[in-house]
DNA sequence: CAAACCGGTTTGTGATACAAACCATGCAGC
DNA sequence: GCTGCATGGTTTGTATCACAAACCGGTTTG
């Protein structure tokens, strides 16, 4: 019935990705300190993401340092969309106050 | 900052509280045929949002087999209601275009 | 009496969120 | 050049937790 990505509904992607949704690209940095994360529990969000098609990383050199950004993919901005929605069904059933389908 | 209450953010115990939301009262067997969960999986979630204190149970009888029912409580109304705010900040964020807070 | 069923609860386990530890590189002072 | 500290991440260890299978007390069916 009601599928909510586990992917994107976890509360850090959620997160994440409705940030991304925001901008064109956030680098590590950005997110890491708008969203008050540590280090590692923000690369392995992003992990999964990229692994799961819905966010982009793209590695480059600022100067010497490496320089990491993220942007969302079209896939991943779809599916952000489809989780509002999804979401929206859910909210607005319990708004219905009949037991009966 | 953005707290999200992850007892009621659980995809199964959202749901659970979103069909409770739209209803003066749910038992045990509607909530596993319309939410399609094991019986275990809702009897499990259902412990962690009663421990929590936004769902009441009520177990009585039907006749001679036991009948349990389920509803929210004024808090759990509450917390349902600002996640859902929650969540509608997250999203909105996503649709302002500035980086810098 | 046994077998199947009903309404749940308890238990075992595989997945996973998270932070601590780590790694690679850069830079400042000596 | 070497030492120590910072920056930008990644890998590893652990504690939690969602989930279904197994179980349980009672009831009806045969």
């Amino acid at each position: 019935m009601m599928e909510l990505d586990r992917i994107i509904h976890e509360p850090v992607r959620l997160q994440i990705m409705a940030t991304l949704g925001g901008v064109d690209t956030a680098d590590f940095k950005f997110l890491v300190s708008t969203l008050g994360l540590s280090k590692g529990n923000l690369s392995s969000h992003v992990d999964k993401l990229e692994a799961t098609g819905y966010v982009q990383v793209t590695k480059s050199f600022n100067g010497k340092i490496t320089y990491t950004q993220y942007a969302l993919t079209q896939k991943g901005r779809k599916a952000l969309e489809k989780h509002w929605m999804t979401l929206d069904k859910l909210r607005s059933a319990s708004k219905s106050k009949r037991k009966s389908e």
